[in-house]
DNA sequence: CACAGTACTGAGACCTGGTATCATTTCGCC
DNA sequence: GGCGAAATGATACCAGGTCTCAGTACTGTG
């Protein structure tokens, strides 16, 4: 077995700052994989039974804060989570079916590199988001 | 008096849907304008005495459907509000003094377009923020 | 293996931002 | 002035998230 296990970074993350791969810290990372959609917290607990309520947020947050998972936020402002690739990118959110991909695009970074040097501003971070329809949704019911 | 009183429009825009520009609506509408910063409900709510919290949301929401006020998702998802152009514009946030401004940059705009044509994407919004240190807090406290 | 120390957990109380309800008030218009 | 729609404030309520705490699981050291 070559291909690369999302547990061994996960646990090698975790290992880094003295953290452990528990039992149900593997369960939400399995479950946000198995999802073929962004989840929301409420959705995460439901499909790890027995986890406590509390420890579904306590996880999230800690995934999050390793760059393991990826917070979504809906145009309506609700907020959902997908496993992260762990490079930088961005996601594309579709109103139709609820999907969300990720992107990665220079020419956007590139531009907003240069638009903050001119205006003085040192960058920490960036968030885009799209919100559309995608090709499946377009294809289902085009206008 | 030629120049335009944000009242104004305010008071059109509201009466385009068959709504009012009244006492609280209006006193909320300056709180923010005389906020030098964005403010959260709370804080709009306290600079508002007699008016009720529900009101504050009531009126916040609705302003944000006119467009009227414009709604930041800070980089920990706090979310606080600024009066906001009419036009099209992307936020700079900066983590030091925790301004806002306002910007337009059409090569960003131009970059998204491109993307989500290339992917098959029918775009319907956008969200782009950028969180950093501005100017004059890279002044204040240089690296 | 025993033991100590730390990370982690589940249950539930709690806190906070936001919404729904409803009786009352305000406003525009006739 | 009087009518009806829009708006309001108080308050109850709901949902998402955090805190506390007693107990469990794991790690490593002797």
């Amino acid at each position: 077995m070559t291909r690369p296990r999302p547990e061994r970074s996960a646990a090698s993350q975790l290992a880094a700052s003295g953290r452990r791969l528990t039992t149900p810290r593997k369960a939400v990372l399995e479950a946000l994989g198995r999802a073929d959609g962004p989840l929301t917290i409420e959705e995460i607990w439901e499909a790890v039974p027995d986890v406590g309520r509390a420890t579904v947020f306590r996880t999230v947050k800690l995934l999050l804060e390793l760059g393991l998972i990826c917070r979504v936020v809906l145009e309506n402002g609700s907020v959902r989570y997908v496993p992260a690739t762990p490079d930088h990118h961005h996601h594309f959110i579709c109103s139709g079916c609820g999907a969300v991909e990720e992107f990665q695009h220079p020419p956007i970074d590139e531009a907003i590199r240069t638009l903050a040097e001119s205006a003085g501003f040192e960058l920490s971070g960036h968030a885009v988001e799209l919100y559309g329809r995608c090709r499946h949704c377009r294809a289902a019911t085009p206008d």
